[in-house]
RNA sequence: GGCGGAAUAGCUCAGUUGGCUAGAGCACACGGUUCAUACCCGUGGUGUCGAGAGUUCGAAUCUCCCUUCCGCUACCA
């Protein structure tokens, strides 16, 4: 097909945010998009795929604060290592963009003025409604009749201000879009939890600048606002392409805009079928065809995290089990929307059974009885026999299951379908027992019809695993001595070259690997790490990124006049039970001097009410009361929490005794 | 609390608009085979299809209710 004819398709996954080192689960979402853009290649497509770096914010500029380097050193060093990681998966993609990339960042001043402009930005005052008692901040559509539509009390003008998007300009023709299009949000069940939570409620204006932090891109006309790190990052799917917003875009914006698929994870669906279509209305531009919101790889035993050690890291997978094992690994246990689990010994049984037992080993039997009985030619014959059909309609049939199931994006279940190939082709050399057939030298055209039927389906299996095991693929070709079959040519069985000579010593694919001896040596790494980072403490932990202490959001510097305004005491819980209406809440009722005051808080994953009775804790005295499902709660109980949303309660290290003032 | 989803073999899951003895992969056991990476092929489950009730000639599949889990969201001062 000529590069004209083809049909455009970009593909995108979301930019990896530079805090750290990503770990496997995030390394999937860029396998998994590589496979579908190869995919899309070998239909013939024109594919377009960008991945990237979103490189703004406040927790980077702390990160890098933390390291004692700039913010774009650090984004630099991050940025290099994600990169690095993709490359080592063998991903594809066609341009690699970073939001700190220049002409990326002219265009997001272009867009914020564009917006601004034509009145879908206007300032507003972020702490200027703000609800005393509530200690919440309002922006002028959500008051009812000018009041907190919490409590109905007065709200004060404001201090700060900042920028916002009208978002309801655009509610009304997004929800027409996402009902006209049924395909647009996948899987469909999120489209539900979008509608029902933000759009039919009613959609809020965003806040899309900010003043806390100067890590970010600042706003022309207002040199003190950066730009929201979200309208910044998504704008990456166009200004990627080269999209102008003064109307002088690239050809290649022409091309590919709008996007067939943003492959992202679940977890940020909202921003990209809710915001981002609505900026994209903004500019005028179309809407993207899909929106994929994919599950995740998970620890299997919790989520992965620092303080368990448990992290699993894309490089470590590809030194034990190589780039296609581990590939082959996070596309199949992660199907359509379920989420997949990742544990060391679970890649190890999948590696073996799968990989050396039956694809590898079917490779070298055939291979080496071509070999033993031809001296490696693979003949057509034409001695045919009934159950040569069956091999070949499984064969033919999986690569329309195979098509299929990628019109749907159900890659795992794609490559469920190729090993199909392989199982039957295994059944089939028992079906024909070739070793029987040799001994009988009547039968010698019909073991060479066999063997050619059996190197024929490895050549279409292997063809087809291409887009999801290039390495394996481009392998087994080459122990076959052939080229890669086209998908328009897969219609038909037979194309196998008729005479062709296969390697004559077949590299074993994947070699059998014993779950005991990888477990020592995962356990060993681990230790290893763990010393070197108990050693080597702060500086080269937080260096590589790998800090283990938790990020705490800076927060402006206060004077002691506004701690002193803050009053503390030891308070006894004496009473506490859940509160019915609510599934988080906790009131307690704490003896503090001689009063007793009412507490609520959100603590009823983290402790029964039977733990918090009697316990000695520290109070917040004197914030405003606050009603919160139907009771009120008198001051609020602090506690320590970690990355992971644990709570601990604070308490006096010596006995105090409730109503001891702690300052 | 609001909206939505799920509960099927030891494990991970398929089961299309209700229809013959409810399936696949892995694991396990036994048998076969020897070309091959101790591999491959075959056979093996009395599974209360989460509990209960209902509709129907017939329900894993539809209705109601209960239980448990999950997602989003609100609340978590």
């Amino acid at each position: 097909m000529c590069d004209k004819c083809k049909k455009p398709y970009y593909i995108t996954t979301a930019i990896a945010y530079t805090s750290g080192k990503p770990h496997i689960g995030n390394t999937y979402e860029i396998v998994l998009a590589d496979s579908i853009a190869r995919y899309k290649r070998a239909q013939g497509y024109d594919v377009f795929f960008q991945t990237g770096t979103d490189e703004h914010g406040q927790k980077i500029e702390l990160k890098a604060q933390e390291a004692g380097v700039t913010p774009k050193e650090f984004v630099d060093g991050v940025a290099a290592q994600i990169k690095s990681i993709w490359d080592l998966m063998n991903t594809s993609y066609d341009k690699f963009i970073r939001t700190t990339d220049k002409d990326h960042e002219l265009q997001i001043q272009k867009v914020f003025r564009k917006m601004y402009d034509q009145g879908d930005i206007y300032k507003g005052y972020y702490e200027g409604l703000y609800c005393t008692p509530c200690e919440s901040f309002w922006t002028e559509s959500q008051l009812v009749d000018g009041k907190c539509p919490d409590c109905g009390r007065e709200v004060k003008p404001a201090r700060e201000e900042a920028y916002f998007f009208k978002m309801s300009k655009y509610a009304d023709r997004l929800i027409q879009y996402i009902n006209d299009h049924p395909e647009f949000i996948q899987p469909v069940s999120r489209k539900n939890e979008m509608m029902n939570n933000f759009l039919l409620p009613g959609l809020q204006d965003l806040c899309v600048s900010r003043t806390s932090f100067t890590w970010g891109i600042p706003v022309t006309f207002d040199p003190k606002h950066v730009t929201y790190v979200w309208l910044d990052a998504l704008t990456n799917y166009i200004t990627g392409l080269g999209y102008d917003c003064d109307g002088d875009s690239s050809e290649r914006f022409k091309k590919y805009w709008p996007a067939d698929l943003h492959l992202i994870g679940k977890d940020i669906i909202r921003f990209h079928t809710i915001y981002w279509p609505i900026f994209l209305m903004s500019l005028g531009l179309p809407l993207p065809k899909q929106v994929f919101g994919h599950p995740w790889l998970m620890m299997s035993g919790g989520k992965m995290s620092k303080s368990k050690g448990n992290i699993i890291y894309a490089d470590d997978l590809v030194r034990f089990f190589g780039v296609d094992a581990v590939r082959y690994y996070v596309l199949h246990e992660t199907p359509f929307d379920n989420d997949g689990n990742v544990a060391w010994d679970l890649i190890v049984e999948r590696y073996n059974s799968d990989l050396a037992n039956i694809l590898g080993n079917l490779v070298s039997r055939t291979i080496s009885m071509s070999n033993k009985y031809f001296g490696g030619v693979v003949k057509k014959t034409g001695a045919a026999e009934e159950t040569d059909a069956d091999l070949k309609a499984t064969v033919l049939e999986a690569v329309k299951k195979v098509d299929a199931k990628m019109e749907e994006l159900r890659v795992a279940d794609a490559i469920t379908e190729i090993f199909g190939i392989f199982r039957r082709s295994n059944k089939y050399i028992d079906e024909t027992t070739p070793w029987a057939l040799a001994k009988d030298e009547a039968k010698r055209d019909r073991l060479a019809e066999v063997l050619y039927n059996l190197t024929e389906a490895i050549t279409i299996g292997a063809s087809l695993l291409e887009p999801f095991m290039p390495e394996t693929s481009q392998k087994i070709l080459a122990q076959l001595n052939t080229q890669k079959r086209e998908l328009a040519q897969m219609d038909g069985f037979g194309l196998y070259p008729d005479g062709n000579q296969v390697t004559e010593k077949p590299e074993i694919l994947f070699a059998r690997l014993d779950v005991n001896e990888i477990m020592e040596k995962v356990n060993a790494m681990n230790a290893e790490r763990e010393a070197a980072q108990e050693a080597g403490s702060s500086a080269a932990g937080i260096a590589s990124g790998e800090a283990d202490t938790a990020a705490v959001d800076a927060k402006p510097e206060i004077t002691y006049d506004d701690f002193a305004k803050l009053q503390f005491a030891v308070g006894e819980i004496i009473a506490c039970e859940e509160v019915k209406k609510s599934r988080k809440l906790l009131c307690s009722q704490v003896k503090i001097g001689g009063e007793v005051r009412q507490i609520l808080s959100g603590l009823r994953p983290h402790y029964t009410p039977e733990q918090m009775v009697g316990k000695k804790v520290m109070v917040l005295m004197n914030l405003a009361p606050r009603k919160m499902a139907g009771l009120e709660s008198q001051g609020m109980l602090l506690c320590a929490e970690d990355e992971e949303g644990n709570l601990a309660l604070m308490t006096p290290e010596k006995d105090m005794p409730a109503g001891a003032e702690i300052c």
